[in-house]
DNA sequence: GCGCGATTTGACGCCGTCTTGAGGCGGAAG
DNA sequence: CTTCCGCCTCAAGACGGCGTCAAATCGCGC
């Protein structure tokens, strides 16, 4: 069973038998699978589909992996894993150093590709993209601690970035008091409402156009507080 | 013959016999060695040798491989190539699961060893791109180890150049004290951020035209520092 | 063992932030 | 109308993080 948020891998493989293997393995293990049996083909859907990994059979009947590896290595660097029939280490030698990022021999296990497909996954997405949202005027870059209001950039203090990144990253959902106060101030001062009323005024004067009559940081009475998202 | 710029690679293994071949070999094709035999040495040396990748024997003396995979992932991201004489399928997926990179099974040639490990730092560097970052008149040569303010070029002490680095290398983003402490001192160290504030004003007397008012190595109260990029 | 640069540790004052309290407003309930 | 409750506002003082300087210690090369 396979849901949207699953990784999308592109098989590249001719045999029909190893192509029902790997449809079988793969999509019992929670992947989404593109598959292609030629290098045009592959060439195509690594453009539209965007697979996050390639399994890539070196013997296809247009051509030979190696030179599709080059090609690909000319604008993506999606983890290439190559999975081959020729054992010989100047073929291992040949396609890594072609750009491809592993080398299994056929036959190989499928918890040994399976493993070695979710190392290649976790390294891809180390460098994880930059979460920035963004509200109206209002942009607030997390990775760089930054909050800009239009072309401004204001300066915000510890806990007021904290309390109004914690809204924004939940856009249009009522927080309550204690879940704001838990998050900034700790489990410990759940109690203290009035932190949340000083804070709420100091970011409303710095980001709202007329803080007395807040258009993003809305007061939920008795509740919590609310980012509102949209109109 | 090695010179400053080949990488360094961390050869993690107690048998006498297979560093002497590992030393022979990759001496000889471009690598300098840094060597542990035991997983605490090895810990280590991840921290104050700063190898690029790291090859790893399974069977050590004071503990396995594993658990010291998984201790480095915990504060580091350089590649981790595990060698091992086991050759279980079951093996191989602990060790990568673990947050080890590739699995080699001796006997392996020195070949393939090699392509992986070329493999390994190509996708290491990507991310890093330019070895050269310039920021205003300042300039930092990572491959060189070399920084030059205008015309002039400066002596920095190894760890202010690590934390400058370190900085350069995410501008504009904002790095926690635990993050620079985790990566300049080891993970060991992650509560001295009076170290941090000692080097941080050393850097500025370095590197700012006004200490006093820094322009380049902003100070994010109680968060951490970043390196401005633009403006 | 000596000398030098680098690192670590300690002391201190400044400044921005946080905390706290007092007071005002407005709506709902009595 | 009065009272109560929750919320907003303002400001003053406490607090803690930060920068700075300097002394003590470490560690390496000679």
């Amino acid at each position: 069973m396979t849901t949207a948020t699953d990784p999308v891998v592109l098989v590249v493989e001719d045999e029909p038998q190893m192509r029902r293997f790997l449809r079988a393995s793969l999509t019992s293990h929670g992947f989404r699978l593109v598959e292609a049996g030629t290098a045009k083909e592959a060439l195509a859907l690594a453009t539209s589909g965007s697979p996050e990994v390639i399994l890539l059979d070196l013997g296809l009947p247009d051509g030979d992996g190696i030179a599709l590896t080059r090609s690909l290595r000319e604008w993506s660097s999606v983890p290439i894993i190559v999975l081959s029939a020729r054992g010989r280490e100047s073929d291992k030698v040949e396609a890594l150093d072609a750009g491809s990022d592993d080398y299994l021999t056929k036959p190989f296990g499928v918890n040994e590709l399976l493993a070695r497909m979710r190392a290649a996954l976790r390294r891809a997405s180390q460098p994880s993209g930059a979460p920035v949202i963004e509200i109206g005027a209002l942009r607030i870059d997390l990775a760089r601690r930054e909050v800009t209001l239009g072309e401004r950039e204001l300066h915000l203090t510890p806990n007021e970035y904290r309390i109004l990144a914690l809204l924004a990253r939940n856009p249009g959902k009522v927080l309550t008091h204690r879940q704001i106060l838990k998050e900034v101030w700790g489990p410990t001062h759940v109690g203290e409402t009035h932190y949340l009323r000083v804070y709420m005024a100091q970011l409303r004067r710095k980001i709202e156009a007329d803080p007395a009559r807040p258009e993003l940081l809305i007061t939920e009475p008795s509740v919590g507080y609310r980012m509102r998202d949209r109109g």
